[in-house]
DNA sequence: ATATTATTGCAAATCAGTTGCAATAAGTCA
DNA sequence: TGACTTATTGCAACTGATTTGCAATAATAT
């Protein structure tokens, strides 16, 4: 996937340098706004970490990004290229593994016991991975 | 569930005055600190937000209480004094009802598709109650 | 090339939560 | 009860993450 002028436009948004490369950062995996930061000043690139914030911000609006909340209220941004996902989250490295269930059972039995109109939900788990076990 | 002083005790902890407010203020329904410490001034009490924060992590710790992380990573704290379960949020009047579930299958499939050694996890479902639908 | 305006970077502000420390008060024991 | 020990509290200062205001910059349209 890329980062893709006209879709941008078509929003009025404008396609710029830091835009490029905060996604270009994203593409190699989910990352903290922390983590980002450090990559692009690994890159020498003199982005500012203000800038990292309201353009995840604008991502995330244009559905380009997805972010998800992990322990201690740390986001992760990750590129929204592929379905609805959950994640399991390595408490000792910080790995993050993509988890595809099949959620009807679980959405079934919630809208069974609940008296809320659901419309939305958020699953995470923690663990070990391989190499931290 | 009432606040007990020789469990306290057994513990090292002492039972003080705001502790009891506290425990008190959690009997009506889960809540943010920001929540608790409003109710409490309202209550004409001057207990110091860092109280709170500090009461709450003591109970945590003596699983009186448990946590848990809604959006926006605030937590909410409400008395340990039912089993895991978890919560629906109403996204318009942050009502919370808690939602008991049979997590077996979930688990299970979980453990088949991941590499990871699952440890815990965290379910939150967000929707609107009956009040706000 | 010029004009328009979205975007950026910097500094300052805000917000949630934490820490250090001296004053206070709960529990203990004579 | 009153003195003693030490857990607990409140206050102020601090931290780290995120937000906001604003003037300078740069992307797009004409
Ligand atoms: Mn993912
Ligand atoms: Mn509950
Ligand atoms: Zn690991
Ligand atoms: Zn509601």
């Amino acid at each position: 996937m890329e980062l893709n002028k006209k879709q941008l436009a078509a929003q009025g948004y404008r396609l710029t340098k830091p835009r490029q490369e905060i996604f270009a950062v994203l593409k190699h995996k989910p990352q903290s706004v922390a983590d980002i930061f450090e990559q692009l000043q690994q890159k020498k690139l003199k982005i500012d970490k203000v800038t990292v914030y309201r353009t995840l911000e604008n991502f995330v609006k244009l559905n380009l990004v997805a972010e998800t909340q992990f322990k201690d209220g740390i986001s992760v941004y990750e590129l929204a290229d592929h379905e609805h996902h959950h994640h399991v989250l390595c408490e000792n490295c910080g790995r993050i593994e993509d988890i595809c269930l099949d959620e009807n059972l679980l959405m079934k039995a919630v809208k069974k016991s609940s008296s809320f109109l659901i419309k939305s939900h958020r699953l995470e788990f923690f663990g070990l991975c391989q190499k931290c076990c």
